[in-house]
DNA sequence: GAGTTTTGATGTCTGCACACATCGGTGTCA
DNA sequence: TGACACCGATGTGTGCAGACATCAAAACTC
């Protein structure tokens, strides 16, 4: 039921607000948005009780539906980052992802070393070397499904669930950095390696060398990408509370 | 309207599906929600519409409102987090938000260095002396209350809002060990100064050190907090899609 | 066993009563 | 006359009750 009034009324709204079109501070009325989306009362009421529990709206009696400012929007929300690669901040977006992916692959690494379960140690290091086979081969496709095959698998294999839950957004960055046309046909023969190395440290649990690659990786990865979100502006959120 | 039907009526069926007092594959009826909640289908449903978007639920045609898995929750939104705290997997959550201040805040410290605001690094100058201060002081509410705006001013300095938004997470840590008496009246002297060293870095724009001072401030964090979860059982997200 | 019908739950719509924040008018006092 | 406190009108979200639509699981037919 993805196409439900319901989700259509979210996925309207949501768009609207993060693209900008609906600005912080704008009030609107569920009368209004009855008529507009033509869908009864209770379509909307639904729909905007869900946007904020987002952080997108405010509800204040007598006053109406209010936007809110970005530094109000769950960041960590998988519908409100679709949304923002849906908008003018895409670039923002990969870029907060990249620097999430740093940060947190190392220490996924570190522990999946420490405690993922063996034949998820073993599939490891069977998808590296799959993964340097299809490097060489230039096959493509091949190799992006077994690059977001081996970062899903390494952070499973940390055993933190919060990890765990990026494999989504990893999927769509290497996906997107793909499809791009930011990877070339062949993967540089030491990021190969350090898959491998990263793989092979796990297996036999040495969490240092484990990072230590995965750290490699990762710096590689985002000295790569960072061309390609040259300028986009940071937002510093108060730390007001 | 912190206390409105709805709002009580997802804090009521949260708190139960995560406690694991409604396990996975546990069938409501909204009928029988009603009833038991003493509210109208309206609110029942909105309610149900939002903890649908959290992963708690899912909603079948004659089947009825069934409870998720775990590996379905989203782990990252506040409320999923906060529930978790308040259940028998406290331990586990705690731990899982350590791991991931681990992993954040090196790279946090290291955006800083290079993004942050002028105002910003003064600040984190003037805090990171004051918790020298009032730790040699022994004043532990004093101390807490800057170690938790510390830490916030560096994640937010990193101008990535994913990072910003872990700035409430972290308080509720924080708070966590001061308040179950894991922190000693006089804080280490070294982890004193490598909070001011992490802020004399960001200050001059020093990204390496910036990032090795934090990361020596989380490894002593985690090794001292690790004792409080021994054996809190970890839970390994299925890869597949 | 494959195809069809029935059933029962959510999905959607509507009208109504209520709570309550905001605004503007009224009255009081200096 | 002006400033201020009070208070009621107004408008909007919140909550309720009941109806019909939809559609997938389950039962039934062949």
């Amino acid at each position: 039921m993805t196409s439900s009034l319901h989700h259509r009324a979210i996925e309207n709204l949501g768009t609207r607000i993060i693209s900008g079109e609906l600005p912080a501070g704008h009030i609107m009325l569920a009368e209004n948005l009855e008529d507009e989306l033509k869908v009864s009362r209770s379509v909307i009421r639904e729909a905007v009780r869900v946007l904020q529990s987002l952080g997108l709206v405010e509800t204040t009696k007598r006053v109406g539906i209010r936007v809110l400012p970005p530094s109000r929007w769950n960041p960590f929300d998988p519908q409100v980052i679709r949304w923002r690669l849906a908008s003018k901040a895409r670039g923002a977006q990969l870029r907060s992802l990249a620097e999430l992916r740093s940060a947190v692959e190392p220490a996924a690494a570190e522990l999946a070393a420490q405690n993922a379960p063996a034949p998820l140690r073993l599939e490891l290091v069977d998808v590296a070397h799959a993964m340097r086979d299809s490097g060489h081969r230039g096959d493509v496709p091949r190799f992006l499904e077994l690059d977001i095959q081996f970062h899903s698998l390494l952070l499973s294999g940390s055993g933190n669930e919060m990890f765990a839950n990026l494999m989504g957004q990893v999927a769509e960055t290497l996906t997107g950095r793909t499809v791009h046309g930011l990877m070339p046909d062949h993967p540089h023969e030491a990021a190969l390696q350090w898959h491998v190395d990263v793989a092979e440290a796990i297996a036999r649990g040495d969490a240092g060398a484990a990072r230590e690659a995965s750290d490699k990786i990762m710096r590689r990865t985002m000295s790569q990408m960072s061309d390609t979100w040259t300028e986009q502006p940071r937002v510093f959120i108060p730390v007001h509370r």
